[in-house]
DNA sequence: TTCATTCATCGCAAAAGTACGATAAAGGTG
DNA sequence: CACCTTTATCGTACTTTTGCGATGAATGAA
């Protein structure tokens, strides 16, 4: 891959790309599933549900993190990760609406 | 990554993510786009309509059938690609659920 | 202070993804 | 038939993702 073409693609297609990625490990889902089901979640919590180890699970919350999708408030030692309400609804708008463009048309 | 973990993850998860990957490049959401604008479509016009050589475009277009996003029909040298409509509205649908789940509790 | 707990980050290794040119396959045209 | 067009696939190179252990940073407890 002699260099990244996706600065080629207009900022729509790029942007609606990348929250797909974001979206694009079971375990990231497996993450948001579990934030869902409760209101104050530490990361310890998370990883104990999950099959992968510490760091693994770290690095993951940080993809969802820098996505916009959680928000993460340091507390000392533990840190608390919650979803980002209103991005979630505006991606699910997004996705939702992506579904309809391509809806319209039929072919063959 | 001494071996994908994905395994570990229940299928629902690990199918929300397979679709997420596929949607997950520029590439491939253009590529959805531009079909949903032609009623028939041969792989040449796409790579024309990309930045990308013709055997990336190629490749894109293999990740999407795989994913069941789109119908692809030989016809001797030329292949028609086309939207499958009904994968691309399930698909829709259980993103939608997906993010209706997040959305349902709030949390910090 | 010393130790334990909790989480992020670093460094590394392996796997997957992305991109391209070259080539193959398959049919149409002269 | 020889040639051209169109698309898939192969081989290769480079990048990104994924995963883990080790380490570091920060706080609380003894």
């Amino acid at each position: 891959m002699p260099a990244a073409r996706k600065e080629a693609f207009n900022p729509q297609e790029q942007q609606l790309a990348a929250l797909a990625r974001a979206l694009s490990h079971p375990a990231r889902i497996a993450i948001l599933r579990e934030l869902a089901q409760r209101n104050t979640c530490i990361c310890g919590e998370i990883v104990s549900a999950l099959p992968l180890s510490q760091s693994t699970v770290s690095q993951h919350l940080h993809v969802l993190l820098e996505a916009g999708l959680i928000q993460g408030t340091v507390d000392g030692p533990r840190s608390c990760y919650c979803l980002n309400a209103s991005v979630i609804k505006a991606v699910g708008k997004a996705f939702d609406h992506f579904f309809k463009t391509l809806s319209r048309l039929e072919c063959c």
